[in-house]
DNA sequence: CTCACTTGGTGACCCTGGTCACATACCTGG
DNA sequence: CCAGGTATGTGACCAGGGTCACCAAGTGAG
């Protein structure tokens, strides 16, 4: 895992932190001691976080951006299984944390990240000091798991049109608008298809006239025709 | 979730917990007087634990028999997700306690269980008490998490006659047999497929001789040409 | 021994979706 | 404007696997 980007740590920090989550400021001076110790961690864009089984050895929560997880099937397919969103634990730095077996998962960053770093030593302290940390632990691990749960249900059941479909419906939200920016190869890989599939189904939902279609952009025109 | 079944709490409890998980005697006399304010839960095979989005109130630590939670798809076909064995705890107890989201999946006994239950109320306090509760927790999570993974890749990638004989690989060695005693439907259910499916994949293994068939056994033949 | 029930075997059929092979666009830096 | 990259459109093809319709073989209760 790459940590050459690491920030010098800054009151600042903290503040952010506390502005972002207003449950974890609780009046325990141990607990202040032990945040101060905290650092920061500031990645681009499209960088490699972890590889298939390897292991990061720090307790991460994410404060800005969003890390994609996904695997990757021996003949190069991809598929999103989840993503960190702010206040997102990174389970794979968990995973290392609690026991060694190697997680079967890839991240990379979204966007800019930024993320605040325990070390292993910090991460139990915390746990032991902090009910916030401790409930925001468990809630962000309990939604993860639900997500996968969401996942696991449509790989497993439902036809690849109505995953497209209820993905497109997801990111039409999202973006708030009825234009989303996104190339054919992207949705493909979050599925775990391929490009020319994800282009039958779009281009039989524009003939539908659900969408229209132009290089690198969607736009709805029937959103009720969209489920989901 | 059924609680009929609550048996009469009994110190004898607390001894059992600590047999197999000596990690959890802790030396700390608020702790013991938590547990011993736990109640167990006896539940015959075969009974539904949580049916698809029903919420269980209260914290549960698996003692003793295994739990399979699954999920089922409109036209009836089901799915394995995981099992819950001993020291394992209930993600979807844990998911009411934390926030209120349904968790789509059903759960039933695969053997007579024995659970202990906590309130919500014992689970927050047994979380702040005890570091090796923190630590049993975590674990368990994760390792459910790592096992979800894995289930999720071979879905997504793997094609059904591999994941059938690793299926299979991993019941022989369970069973430290080389028999084992199982209907097609059941292998079916594990794997989110049809019974016919099944069938057909088994013959094909028996003809090039790794397999022998018959009513309800399944016998290896080559170990070694069974993958996983 | 028989009847009703469970389990397993099999062929026919067909739909989904993965793969290959190209043909087009579109777009951006020179 | 042009070349080379990137994104898309599409037809052909095929394998996996889901569904249906039965039949046959065990099994267990009476």
């Amino acid at each position: 895992m790459n940590t050459e980007r690491l920030a010098p740590r800054e009151g600042a920090l903290l503040e952010g932190l506390f502005r972002t989550y207003p449950e974890l400021d609780e009046n325990i001076p141990e607990w202040h001691r032990l945040l101060e110790q905290a650092t920061v961690l500031d990645l681009p864009a499209g960088n490699m976080l972890v590889h298939q089984g390897t292991c990061c050895s720090n307790f991460m929560l994410l404060l800005e951006g969003t890390v994609r997880v996904f695997q990757v099937s021996d003949d190069g397919r991809e598929q999103t299984l989840y993503r960190i969103n702010p206040g997102d634990i990174c389970l794979m730095s968990l995973s290392s944390l609690i026991n060694d077996k190697p997680f079967k998962a890839n991240a990379i960053t979204d966007s800019p990240v930024r993320a605040m770093v325990l070390s292993t030593h910090a991460f139990h302290e915390a746990m032991r000091i902090s009910e916030a940390f401790r409930n925001l632990v468990m809630r962000s691990l309990v939604n993860t798991v639900c997500e996968m749960m969401h996942g696991f249900y449509d790989t497993a059941f439902e036809p690849l049109d109505m995953r497209l479909a209820c993905l497109l419906g997801r990111m039409f939200e999202r973006a708030g608008s009825a234009t989303i920016t996104i190339t054919h190869q992207q949705l493909a890989q979050e599925l775990g298809t391929s490009r020319e599939v994800v282009s039958r189904i779009l281009k039989r939902l524009e003939r539908e006239n659900c969408l229209s279609l132009s290089r690198g952009r969607i736009t709805v025109r029937q959103p009720d025709k969209l489920p989901g």
